[in-house]
DNA sequence: ACCTGAACACCGTTCAAGT
DNA sequence: ACCTGAACACCGTTCAAGT
């Protein structure tokens, strides 16, 4: 976050809003006041309140920049699996750079042209993987929020060996109340490895919802 | 929340949490101020403080608290998938009651013997479906964040007919950017019938994962 | 137009003191 | 043991005033 030169305004939004998002990902959105702000920047606490009437307008802002980072769609021509590896990967990749991004960011939600592009390239491929029209919206939405839990646990340390010696470490002391977890096996290492295996369950269920009907007919009411 | 008899100390652990409770269900979790909470009780600030020692600890007992409304596991011989739709569906009830569950008391998770007791019945029920013990645990993992997933978005608006609105009205304005959105047919009405077509979907994952290993046999390193 | 200083109404938490 | 009053170091936000 350099000076900008002294002829110039003290703030720009674009100076504000990179300030912000350093803040956040390094001690997450939490720790991120309007006054802690106003110090890093080296201006007064009300400052950025003329370029944002309020802390919430700020974090809106927030979310759009770091949308803009979001990738471009897999190539369409491609299997639908392949596709829906590459759209999971790079939302993963983005989770893993903003760490914020899931905990804190997710309620900003708002059919912004970079959600909604990346959202139609889903439903494409979901009609390419044989999901019935009908049935198409609602299906990308879940398969969304399920992606979407999956790494907010993700990034709070779940599925890690280390978790799964903690839980069955408790049950193991009371072993006439749990008849399963204790002697479940360890998951294998690898921190890819359990995303991998999570999208293989996510495409299989995909698979065995799908019926037969042909991927590049026209939708009902599409024109020509 | 009844005041106690005059004979007896202000405050007790119960007359705190059921009174926390009631105003989280009802501002949300965010509006819960240990001041607030006080003036509600009828005490001075720091009176609570005696009891728990910061707001996280009182926020954590509440969070027990709401952990023992959970239901019982359905029968264990009845059809995995009528287990698991039970449980889901109990879960769901849970959210329903206490809106903060899932979006303000899900990182408290801490291996509570209710959560323990709750996991084992799910992992038992796996097992039956034919996921093999190797990734039993795991599998039981990814589904549970599935389903919060679901929920929390759930909980947010997600999934409604007002909601495809929206979001296919935006797209509408600009017709050229996308090719399958403004085409996509309006989902069914009916709050629980997008959650019984959720958990289909994860069912039909689970069933095209599962190998056909009996399900009666005993684990690897089980006793006896 | 852009920024500051002082102030308001809130926080969680501490601490010495009261009964 | 149980509770209070005063205080500390924070918040987000407002407002009149300065350049």
């Amino acid at each position: 976050m350099p000076r900008p030169p002294a002829d110039q305004p003290l703030l720009t939004p674009d100076r504000i809003i990179a300030t912000a998002l350093g803040m956040i990902d390094q001690d997450g959105i939490d720790a991120l006041s309007t006054r802690r702000l106003a110090t890093e920047l080296g201006v007064s606490s009300k400052a950025v309140y003329h370029y944002y009437a309020t802390k919430d307008d700020l974090l809106h802002a927030v979310y759009l920049a770091i949308l803009d980072e979001l990738e471009q769609p897999a190539d369409p021509s491609a299997p639908w699996e392949e596709q829906l590896r590459h759209s999971a990967k790079s939302l993963r990749r983005l989770a893993f750079r903003h760490p914020s991004f899931l905990t804190g960011f997710l309620q900003y939600l708002e059919h912004a042209p970079r959600e909604l592009e990346a959202l139609d390239a889903f439903y494409t491929l979901l009609r390419q993987a044989g999901v019935p029209d009908p049935l198409v919206w609602q299906t990308g939405q879940f398969l969304l929020t399920f992606l979407t839990g999956f790494l907010r646990a993700e990034r709070e340390g779940a599925f890690t060996r280390e978790e799964y010696e903690v839980e069955v470490g408790a049950v193991r002391r009371y072993p006439k109340r749990y008849h399963t977890t204790p002697y479940l096996p360890a998951p294998q290492e690898g921190s890819d490895a359990h995303f991998d295996l999570a999208l293989d369950l996510i495409i299989r269920g995909l698979q065995a919802s799908a019926t037969g009907s042909p991927p590049d007919v026209p939708l009902q009411n599409e024109p020509g």
